[in-house]
DNA sequence: GTCTATACGCAGATAGAC
DNA sequence: GTCTATCTGCGTATAGAC
């Protein structure tokens, strides 16, 4: 692949993922694309070939840092440290691609008919090791007896609205802008939920890393 | 208003509701709308005008309730009664109206360009109230003091999921619908979540009623 | 109040020059 | 590899018969 190619296909995709994340899929043109990128409508269709080729580009390219998200989940042997971690991540997700995360969102919302079905099965892998390891936990009596799928639900969904709905949230707050603060406090505060609501117990053993 | 003209205008937002809930405003075609409804297309626009007209009385009819589900968190005094029976309100929502709750989560989610403003503002102000009424129980130390704004996030986000994210919920859970016990067990876990993890106290006077 | 048949505009896609 | 000019189909909306 060429330099120009690359360089071409990088700023068509930051484009496509901001008005596909604005307007939706279907009431995104071609031609709103095409003009915040900066390139004729045509190059669009040379590089990508159609709006839903490009539309699946887009989805593909917040398919790794999401599955990545999970990665301080399986890393920390102590629950504590774990969720901690975990929840910043998802929400480092949020402030970090809130365009392509909404892109996500709206394809999960109605379904995720554009979704491609390796995408789907790698994530359900991911939800199936994350609630085994919280059902061990339990098991050992580092947090308590829930539900560990509805606990999911509950830290993917209070995370990922800081992107979704940062409409909303921009109201309540009367923001124009989120900011790194505002992204801390939802972390603390999301954390807090999570562990003193499940009384999440750090290892007995655990090595204290003096910073 | 004709018997005649109610009866088909509830048909028609109801099979409306549906149909944008599944495919977005764009996406859908009132000729869907129109063969789900039994109906034949012109009739849509006979009573509604338009696709952006019925599109704004989906909205609406699911304003009154929406609004409605605060009332839990004015009616009671006590901050443990008051909170869990919001989260209860607010997961019945999402159980009832789940494609209303969509239609208004994607029109949220686009920065509510089709919303009308006057709705808009009732929300603001209910949230307003809401806010005011956490920060007066940890004034009185009936709980840990935090964000009050975030801590409406949190909840907002965890029981709008189980009509927003249906879809990925189901694939979690593998169930072709949520059931009744599902939200019993969503309504559990986030009231754990959140009186767990805010320490929330009954008023020290509670008229603890006898079932 | 109901419905068949049709007009019209918009946006996805491409032909073909450079 | 780039871009102007154009084609074409689809979906909103309506005219007009019943």
């Amino acid at each position: 692949m060429s330099q120009i190619r690359a360089k071409n296909e990088a700023i068509i995709i930051r484009a496509a993922s901001r008005v596909f994340a604005e307007y939706g899929y279907a009431a995104t043109k071609t031609a709103t694309i095409a003009e915040l990128a900066g390139l004729p409508k045509p190059n669009i269709y040379y590089y990508f070939g159609s709006k839903a080729k490009l539309y699946r580009a887009v989805l593909e390219s917040i398919t790794e840092p999401l599955l990545a998200a999970s990665e301080p989940f399986l890393a920390h042997q102590d629950p504590v440290q774990a969720l901690t971690a975990y929840i910043k991540a998802k929400l480092a997700i949020s402030q970090d691609y809130p365009f392509a995360s909404k892109v996500f969102a709206s394809e999960i919302m109605h379904g995720a008919p554009h979704l491609p079905a390796d995408i789907i099965e790698r994530l359900q892998g991911q939800t199936r090791t994350l609630t085994q390891r919280l059902n061990d936990w339990m098991a050992q009596q580092l947090m308590l007896e829930v539900d560990a799928n509805h606990l999911l639900f509950a830290i993917w969904a209070s995370t990922q609205t800081y992107a979704d709905f940062n409409w909303q949230i921009r109201m309540a707050l009367d923001k124009k802008e989120l900011d790194e603060q505002d992204f801390e406090q939802a972390a603390q505060l999301i954390t807090q939920l999570v562990l003193g609501g499940c009384q999440v117990q750090s290892l007995p053993n655990a090595n204290c890393e003096i910073k």
